[in-house]
DNA sequence: GACCTCCGATTACGCGCGTTAGCGAACAGG
DNA sequence: CCTGTTCGCTAACGCGCGTAATCGGAGGTC
């Protein structure tokens, strides 16, 4: 043990005050009295020291910690999703609260479990959980379980239907869809579907064709002949990766993108631009996004025991997901 | 409050015995007599109840932590840390031990507050913090700050070396190599190209010539043209988005791979798989890498104290980093 | 019967902190 | 001089748990 650690009781001393009084001083508890001289001291003797509360200690008596759990489910982390994590922390931080992830695709253990550890007491999904996990999340000692059903949703759809309206847009009557192959993305990829289906009928079109791309040439080639027995001439894809599984299999079976078939994907990961041709993307602004994320979980947890009551669907209606048009449309 | 925390109290009561009694069946204590009756007994509350033992008064009763944080530094997370970081935590889970993970990009709060914050006792990164950073980490409360100054690196040379050695056995003379545009990778992406060079003076062959592309069009054109008058043949990249780069590029001239030059990439993401011309790539087993690191983090924490102290070397270069061949080389 | 031993379980303490009740001092009003 | 009253601060309790110290009782020895 090379250096011991720092509790409030060293402050107290060093201040000349009770340990009470740090404990005021530090937390700027409303209502209480202290002397300006004295609280510069003790202000001064944290920064000397370098204190900083034990964390344990502090959620243990207040009943209620500075930390955000992240679950993130068994999907593939790109970009979008680590930008994402990016501007939920340094807006949570912003408040005060630290944010950690989790990542639910290693089995490390349940997310309860998790939890537990780390004594959170937010727990934030990417889709709501079911009514069992947030109970047990609840048990494990978490205030706050987000999203909740009715969020959430919301702006996959409007990315499939973004997809779609821009193929429509251009010309094209005639759709198909790329679902992903990985089992964990059917419940998102669900939702963008749907979008797309919507975009479809306010068209006055058929649903789109859908059809499963693994990540792999050969299933991609396969679903360009299935679209092309069909006679559709866009595709959405339910991911930029899906999208270039397509163009690969475009590639393979040597149609020319978007003459013969136009592509347009979700995302806008770096690969992207670099495809051939350039890909088409609908991307959603991550920063407005997290931020209100941060903004829900802060003032339910100001509001306490509220949990998951709060307006949210106007404000996440307001993200704006974007269509950025390059080569392949 | 919808839900009263379960406490060991009520285990205790549910059971019939005392609350110590259900602290030592449930970590099983060494050393202590139990009787087959009364174990059975706690066991069989704490299930029912699904009792979860408070993370923060166990931590501060214990004086330790079941936390382990993975500060993962500012760089685009890809398909290959996300899957290192699920390989970690289900090694460590396996041991008892819970992994979350704090993204450094978002400046959401410094790494040793956030230490604190979940009162982590082991925080792992990348490659090694400086002396100053280590300090404040300990005086968080971190028993164990890894990886040590020494280790780290090897596995990115290692990387290096297999990119060059392959498009050398290909019978490439004149090689070059694709640095990264994001400054935060250059550390890495300087030992990864370390080596290739070793390789190259190997083979008695000039260091690579290096050229800084980004990931788009036209600053890997420009590339292209740099080598193109070096008469380079064959570039090795510093992962694989920056290979797709250098492989839009080579579009973009008009020229053929691996006719005019060959390119290998690193890191096998999925996108590699699905380029034109699919992308011949070289990757280590995360899963090799992940199990040592967190059986070193196991055995060190066991001898307690003995922070930082251990061989590692020969077992870092078991890692297998190999070379995935497909058609742009 | 007095004494020790060993087993099995319990009682009691403290980890570092937030927080409430309460204390002395200073001062105003009666 | 006594009684409030406000101000500034502190003593003391408890959060849930791990664990050292302790204790009753069964079994053995002198």
């Amino acid at each position: 043990m090379p250096v011991k650690r720092i509790t409030s009781s060293d402050v107290a001393r060093a201040a000349g005050v009770s340990r009470a009084t740090v404990s005021f001083v530090l937390n700027d508890k409303p209502g209480m009295r202290i002397t300006e001289e004295n609280r510069r001291r003790v202000l001064e003797a944290a920064r000397d020291l370098d204190y900083r509360p034990h964390a344990s200690a502090r959620s243990l008596a207040a009943g209620r910690s500075d930390v955000v759990l992240l679950a993130i489910p068994d999907l593939p982390i790109g970009a979008g999703i680590s930008r994402f994590v990016e501007e939920l922390a340094t807006a949570l931080a912003a408040h005060g609260l630290t944010l950690v992830t989790h990542l639910a695709a290693a089995h490390g253990r349940p997310l309860p479990d998790v939890c537990a550890a780390v004594d959170a007491s937010v727990v934030v999904g990417f889709s709501s959980f079911d009514q069992d996990t947030v109970q047990a999340l609840h048990r494990a000692g978490a205030d706050l379980v987000l999203p909740s059903e009715t969020e959430g949703a919301a702006p996959m759809r409007h990315v499939g239907r973004l997809q779609a309206e821009h193929l429509i847009s251009r010309g094209h009557r005639r759709l198909g869809y790329a679902l992903p192959g990985h089992p964990a993305f059917r419940h998102m990829a669900g939702e963008r579907l749907q979008g797309a289906t919507d975009a479809c009928a306010s068209a006055g079109l058929e649903p789109p064709v859908t059809v499963t791309v693994h990540l792999e040439i050969a299933s991609a080639a396969q679903a360009i002949s299935a679209w092309r027995e069909q006679a559709v001439t866009g595709v959405c894809a339910f991911n930029d990766e899906t999208a270039l599984a397509v163009l690969a299999g475009l590639h393979e079976h040597g149609l020319t993108v978007p003459g013969d078939m136009a592509v347009v994907g979700a995302d806008d990961i770096p690969a992207a631009r670099l495809a051939a041709p350039p890909l088409t993307t609908v991307c959603w602004d991550l920063h407005d996004v997290a931020r209100h994320r941060a903004e829900t979980i802060v003032t339910s947890l100001a509001g306490a025991g509220q949990a998951a009551h709060h307006t949210g669907v106007s404000a996440d209606a307001s993200t704006n997901p974007h269509v950025i048009q390059r080569s392949s449309t």
